[in-house]
DNA sequence: CACTCATGCACAC
DNA sequence: TGTGCCTGAGTGG
């Protein structure tokens, strides 16, 4: 699952290709045929991402809220708009790969009919047909239009040239402006939403009365929001903070320390489409970390093997049902 | 091919 | 603390 930078990169391409325009939906797969009926034909008046969920707002006060969870993505297909803030366009977003990018690059072309895969780096376009790999769809790309449904479609959000197709969300609803207003307050601060000022001192206020373990506040979407497995991990390696170390425990400069790095890496994030926490790095060191799988974080999935940093045996525990990573010696 | 694991979270006990 | 949801990538045979 997508992390918070996925989510906000997702937003995007909805502001991008929908808002302002009329969507049909449908659920192919018939467990949202009621939901989908009820925004079916409406125009999208807005895309808002706050942590890890995403809102969508629709004419008539109604709003469609959606978390992927672990496994869900969104599949985009046909005529898009490339967000300019985005420097890869990607025909499947939210679900990504070991290494943290997200998944299923795809064949941006120009104008004139010429393609190159888009990537980090390469010249921004501002209007590419997309389609997906083989690989993703078992099918050979844009033969249909709409194109047919692959596997359990939860939900289809068509406009005259681009699909989008949502599947194994966790969460999928449509709700009242009230509901969503709730479901937001239940948020701690995303920094690309709230005011940064005022959500570092939220977060360091909440962080330094809390009697819990650091690792467990940071994966707390009520303490901040969209940060998740990997980026705590690597927060916490690049604070030099113990994950046991209560809350209150930890000082207040490293806990602001923690939150800018956080806003830092998020940017990073929503800009490049991966989870870049070895930034520090200079070039041929970076290129080298990327070159190789499961090379490219500080400590996260890196049980057993050496600190990049002391050479002391990467530490993998399970806390709270998930695994954590971290270096007993360079976060004693 | 069969099997495990995963970037998440809601729920039951 | 444990279970279920839901899908895809990775791994080993």
């Amino acid at each position: 699952m997508p992390e918070g930078h996925s989510v906000h990169r997702i937003a995007r391409q909805f502001a991008q290709n929908y808002v302002g325009r009329a969507v049909r939906t449908s659920s192919p797969q018939g467990r949202f045929a009621e939901g989908a009926a009820l925004i079916d034909g409406r125009e999208m008046l807005a895309a808002r991402a706050v942590g890890k969920q995403m809102f969508l707002e629709f004419e008539g006060d109604l709003w469609l809220r959606v978390h992927l969870g672990m496994y869900g993505a969104w599949d985009f297909a046909g005529t898009i708009e490339v967000d300019p803030t985005i420097a890869s366009a990607n025909g499947r977003m939210g679900q990504t790969n070991q290494r943290g990018t997200d998944l299923g690059e795809v064949e941006v072309f120009d104008a004139a009919g010429e393609n190159s895969l888009s990537s980090i780096g390469a010249p921004r376009r501002a209007r590419a047909h997309v389609r997906m790999s083989e690989q993703t769809t078992g099918l050979p790309a844009d033969d249909h239009w709409p194109p047919h449904p692959v596997g359990q479609v939860r939900l289809r959000l068509l406009t005259d040239v681009t699909c989008a197709d949502l599947r194994g969300p966790t969460a999928c609803e449509i709700q009242t402006p009230d509901q969503v207003v709730a479901a937001i307050a239940k948020l701690g601060p995303d920094p690309l939403v709230d005011d940064v000022d005022e959500a570092e001192e939220r977060f360091v206020a909440v962080v330094r009365r809390k009697p819990t373990a650091i690792g467990l506040l940071l994966m707390d979407q009520a303490v901040v929001s969209g940060i998740g497995n990997v980026y705590r991990a690597e927060l916490l390696f690049r604070a030099g903070v113990n994950p046991y170390t209560s809350g209150r425990d930890v000082p207040e400069d490293t806990v602001r320390a923690l939150w800018r790095d956080w806003v830092r890496l998020l940017r990073i994030g929503v800009e490049t489409g991966q989870m870049m926490t070895m930034d520090g790095l200079d070039g041929d060191a970076y290129r080298r970390a990327m070159a190789h799988r499961d090379d490219r974080h500080w400590v996260y999935h890196r049980a057993g093997l050496p600190c990049r940093v002391c050479g002391t045996a990467i530490v993998v525990e399970e806390a709270a049902g998930r695994k954590l990573y971290w270096c007993p010696s360079c976060q004693a």
